[in-house]
DNA sequence: TGGGTTTGGGACCAAAAAGTCAATAATTCA
DNA sequence: TGAATTATTGACTTTTTGGTCCCAAACCCA
């Protein structure tokens, strides 16, 4: 029925999260986006609507491929050991930026940006983050150290291992050197594997 | 030496934290640094140059005000135990956001948003979470965790205390509701007092 | 009192922002 | 083939952006 469109949405919407991870919501100005996607701006309006829309998809298909490649990380029982899941997470931060990406994290970056005051993309934003704190208390069930506590404390650890995800990713967009963010990740991570003091 | 000044420069920058904190860099426009600082146009570019330095002053404001605060939080040896100090200092996250404030911080929305990737501000950026990591530790060095710590992994834990600071106030900002932030804040916290398992 | 100097205020500017639209092109269906 | 429908394009509009500039006002010093 009539004309087909002549881009793929999703390829377009991939091209879109490089834009927003690399300049922001608001940093992000619209030819910033129609060169990235190789489109035109009556195109990207027709098929998005605006710009805020467009965001929301961008942040479902960051949710779909980065934040769930997180999850499966981190619940993928092939390992075993709920703490070396955690503990390869953290590493692939790492990783990342020794590779040279000084981005951060798209859902971290608009979580500390104002567009998480925007009541639409501040849901998405959480929902996201939820999803994370639930695939860490599903990795410490399977690990040492959370097994040993109880639901509620690791819950709350599982809080904490998610600010220290997004705290490390945000240093390493702030530019903290290699050598502190591995220190930071490695200690972070050996929360997975260190048992409390019984005092 | 000719016409005073008829404000006061600091009483202005005051006001400029305010709005850059509510609004972050790229938010907020020049009309309402001006509204909030209840100067004219002329007299904000003739006493600060332009948005970016009067940012980089801001920013120098709020390092010497709340990050100065949260570094004599950690280092007071008026509290000997330096794992209650650290503990206090994630409490008076809670509180804040308690008493709905909800902007986050200013330091850590910088360093997750794209200013932080202009040189000069991400140098200012990167220094003021170099002086929290020096707090943290050295209130770890005051605390029963911390000395049990040899050195190097004593610096590992306080750059993972920051990376939880930080990632904490995002979260904050991002809407997350006080239970969960309380269980992140004092998991994060029980590092300090908290022995790590002799494997 | 008056010259020199700096501030205050706001009109003004060019560039850039997001968003609209009408003309054209490509398709399906009858 | 032609009517209907939808996509593409880029020029256009409106609003807002950060920044400049000029004139009047306020101060110091002689």
């Amino acid at each position: 029925m009539a004309r087909p469109r002549e881009f793929d949405i999703d390829e377009a919407i991939e091209k879109a999260v490089e834009v927003f991870w690399a300049k922001g919501y608001d940093g992000a100005a619209l030819p910033d986006l129609l060169d990235g996607m190789g489109i035109a701006r009556g195109s990207l309006y027709k098929a998005f609507g605006d710009k805020k829309k467009l965001f929301l998809r961008v942040l479902k298909h960051y949710d779909e491929v980065a934040v769930a490649g997180a999850v499966d990380l981190l619940t993928d029982r092939q390992e075993p050991d709920g703490g070396k899941r955690i503990a390869r997470l953290f590493d692939s931060i790492i990783e990342a930026v020794r590779n040279g990406d000084r981005r951060g994290c798209l859902m971290c970056n608009a979580a500390a940006g104002p567009a998480s005051e925007d009541p639409d993309i501040g849901k998405v934003v959480s929902s996201m983050l939820a999803r994370m704190t639930g695939a860490f208390a599903a990795a410490l069930r399977d690990s040492e150290h959370g097994q040993q506590l109880a639901s509620e404390a690791r819950k709350a650890e599982a809080e904490s291992l998610t600010a220290s995800y997004v705290g490390l990713r945000v240093l390493a967009k702030a530019g903290a050197s290699i050598d502190r963010l591995r220190a930071a990740a490695s200690a972070a991570a050996a929360r997975a594997v260190t048992v409390p003091a019984q005092t």
